[in-house]
DNA sequence: AGTCCCCCCATTTTT
DNA sequence: TGGGGGGACT
């Protein structure tokens, strides 16, 4: 691509972004205002017309697929693969300098990578070795603290206690945890980043080795980023007025799993001599979104300001539904999508947001029972399933016997007679000789300390992993992956789970195998890249691989079904036909983030962001009543719907007029638009009684539960009539007639 | 060692 | 409502 079609394509702030003469800039760039696309250009750009050598430029992201889309985009745009260029996550690009510089972090060389379920074992270990009741130090709030801790660079040396007991017993275990990890020779991921900062902060040569070296740094989403991070980027920056970031305080979301919107925020004052670009003109939306995501998000505080607009027309209004359950909200999202498919869409298209998983579930029962396709995001990731887990254990073991943590997963799986308390005895011997618990094993074995049978069954592990040693020497990658699997007799434990569940599990280890074939290490590595770890074996690449890299992706996206997913997991995405179910206080914004101002405008930045997925058409909907957790609530409509300049929102069905159903016999029955009754007529409705029951709008009434009210609306009939009372104490609510069991009062 | 049962809990997720 | 974890029982 010649010079000039790198900023042909763009509006006048992007070409500003890419073509800036070198120096620190601050992109802010809106929803699908093309940012990628900056990101990309700005790099082609450096490398055309500033003579940038690709081996110079570093780009962060924070997503394995964020960084290979980049790479595949600034290759695709350059026409050529581009080596020695590091593209890559904060963690990916970590690791790799921890490889390259284990000696001077003070690791093993064969350090393992160790993922949350490894943590959260190992935590669990470190809580009884410590003598801790689990049941008043739970494993994941100290597995919390210690990686939170981690995030804002904190060492336990480093942390107060304040002779608070919570902190206090928390930084012991960090220290044990700390210990442990040391001693077994495992990095979690948080370890990872700190050790990094670390790195160079303990080594200037180093640090100042890879300044020179990399002469532009590029950092996407950089609202997300967290204290380590950024200290960690910004050391690397020092203060050379090299680095161009991009992101959008107004999509920070990531606030309580350790994003700092601050960073982004004082990020002009860090970097004195940078400069902001505004990014506001969109290319996803209709006009009609963007204002309401525009007057949605002007009612948080301390934005760094941004107003999206766009060339194309408003489009329509966006569609307001209150549902009377979660049922009913279902019942109408698959209608509209089965119209949206009628006149001849797809269902790739559509998508249906919420913000917590748990509503996955009835709006997945009714696209079944529709037979709409459907595919739902989230969940166990390939590389985190426990058989995948299984096998990698093993593999894990073969290349490196000490591998603890590998040990311990597979030492009793499939059972092979080792319980608890013979581990137990490994895992002491271990600590008290300081060695691994493969060698303890043996030397247990040997001392003859333990009886017959467990004595076998040690044997017969170690001989087990000794022989699948010998078997898979000199055999590619996937058949070492099959005969592990074989001689693990995982394949045959798995066969005896019943059901779907084992089914599947199968499946999956032979998807396993297919990985291990297909498996393409590191794209974009320089071999003459002086920096660049000696090449690992294929092996270790893929363990690593399996480690850093969840398993995003598997499976079969390309089919035709809807996308359910939670808001979270739909940043950075587009759907021309958007549902954005469950706008209710208490489910969004979520009732654990109503206390704090910062927390509340959290989620309010992450309805904007599902607000600015919808390309075409978005519907928000509502339940008034719903079941959570078993027990039927009536919320009040969310507040971010009000906070939605109203002339942008069509209400599906008003609120405030007395409606009825057209079709009262059966809400399962299609309901092309309710018809209205206005209050005069409805006055004399109210004066017969109510759906044959003995109640008058206006009567007061007692409820079991919320005590005495007065019946203020009234809607449906039979089964389905349901019941407005404002109560004494509880305020007003829609009750379900059939279950409310109303007295006179 | 495996199974069953009861109790407790309950936002969001990447590496 | 339902899933996970721990404890008790077989």
């Amino acid at each position: 691509m010649v010079v000039s079609d790198i900023l042909d394509s763009l509006n006048e702030y992007q070409r500003q972004a890419v073509s800036a003469p070198t120096g620190s800039y601050l992109i802010l760039a809106g929803a699908g205002s093309g940012k990628t696309r900056v990101l990309t250009h700005r790099i082609a750009w450096l490398i055309q017309t500033h003579g940038v050598s690709p081996h110079g430029i570093l780009a962060v992201t924070f997503t394995n697929k964020a960084a290979a889309e980049m790479r595949a985009r600034i290759e695709s745009l350059m026409e050529t693969p581009l080596r020695g260029m590091w593209v890559g996550t904060f963690h990916g690009i970590a690791h790799r300098l921890l490889r390259a510089h284990w000696q001077e972090a003070k690791l093993n060389q064969n350090f393992q990578i160790l993922d949350g379920d490894d943590q959260l074992r190992l935590v669990k270990r470190v809580l009884a070795s410590l003598d801790l009741d689990e049941k008043k130090w739970p494993a994941r709030q100290a597995l919390w603290y210690i990686n939170a801790q981690k995030d804002e660079g904190l060492r336990p040396r480093h942390i107060e206690d304040f002779g608070d007991l919570y902190i206090k017993t928390h930084v012991q275990i960090y220290a044990a945890y700390e210990t442990a990890c040391e001693r077994g020779g495992m990095v979690d991921f948080a370890e990872l980043l700190l050790r990094a900062h670390e790195l160079w902060l303990n080594n200037p040569r180093l640090l100042q080795h890879y300044q020179q070296r990399f002469s532009q740094l590029l950092v996407d989403e950089f609202q997300d980023t967290n204290t380590i991070q950024y200290a960690w980027i910004r050391l690397l920056a020092g203060d050379r007025n090299n680095i161009l970031v991009v992101g959008d305080d107004d999509q920070s979301i990531y606030g309580w799993r350790g994003a700092k919107i601050e960073n982004i925020q004082k990020f002009t004052t860090d970097f004195p001599a940078s400069e902001m670009i505004r990014l506001e003109q969109n290319y996803r939306s209709t006009g009609s979104i963007l204002k309401a995501a525009n007057g949605l998000i002007s009612s948080n505080a301390g934005r760094l300001g941004k107003e999206l607009w766009t060339e194309a027309a408003d489009g329509e209004r966006i569609n307001l539904y209150a549902a009377f359950n979660e049922i009913d909200q279902a019942r109408y999202i698959v209608e509209r999508i089965k119209d949206w498919v009628a006149q001849g869409n797809s269902y790739t298209e559509c998508a249906i947001l919420y913000r917590s998983n748990a509503q996955s579930r009835v709006l997945e029962e009714a696209l079944l029972r529709s037979q709409l396709p459907y595919r739902i995001y989230g969940g166990q990731r390939f590389f985190e399933r426990m058989e995948i887990r299984n096998v990698l254990a093993y593999m894990r073991l073969l290349g490196n016997k000490d591998a603890d943590a590998s040990f311990e997963r597979v030492v009793n799986t499939p059972s092979r007679g080792i319980g608890d308390r013979t581990i137990e005895e490994i895992r002491q011997l271990a600590r008290s000789q300081n060695i691994s618990m493969w060698q303890a094993a043996i030397l247990l074995k040997e001392q003859g300390k333990v009886t017959g049978r467990t004595k076998n069954a040690i044997q017969g592990f170690i001989t087990l992993i000794e022989e699948m040693d010998a078997a898979t020497a000199d055999l590619e990658l996937a058949e070492l992956c099959e005969i592990v699997i074989q001689m693990s007799e995982l394949r045959e434990y798995y066969e005896k789970e019943r059901g779907e569940r084992g089914q599947a599990r199968l499946e999956n280890l032979q998807e396993l195998v297919t990985a291990a074939r297909t498996f393409d290490p590191d794209s974009g590595v320089d071999f003459d890249d002086p920096d660049e770890v000696a090449p690992l074996s294929l092996f270790d690449d893929f363990l690593n691989h399996a480690a850093l890299e969840s398993g995003e992706g598997q499976g079969d996206i390309h089919q035709d079904c809807v996308q359910l997913m939670t808001l979270h997991s739909a940043k950075g995405l587009e759907f021309p036909l958007v549902f954005l179910g469950g706008m209710e206080e208490g489910l969004f914004p979520h009732k654990m983030s109503l206390e704090e101002p910062g927390r509340l405008e959290e989620e309010r930045r992450l309805c904007y962001v599902g607000v600015t997925r919808a390309m075409q058409q978005l519907y928000l909907t509502y339940a008034e009543s719903r079941r959570i957790n078993g027990s039927e609530t009536y919320n009040r409509v969310s507040r971010f719907v009000s906070e939605i300049p109203s002339e942008m929102v069509q209400e599906v069905r008003a609120q405030q007029s007395i409606s009825r159903p057209a079709y009262t016999s059966s809400f399962s029955a299609a309901r092309p638009m309710p018809s209205r009754v206005n209050i005069n007529s409805m006055r004399s409705f109210a004066d017969a009684e109510l759906g044959g029951t003995n109640l008058k709008l206006g009567q007061r009434v007692v409820h079991a539960k919320f005590g005495e009210g007065v019946v203020i609306n009234y809607e449906g009939e039979g089964k389905q009539a349901r019941i407005q009372v404002n109560f004494n104490q509880e305020g007003s609510k829609w009750l379900m007639m059939a279950y409310a069991n109303l007295q006179p009062a």
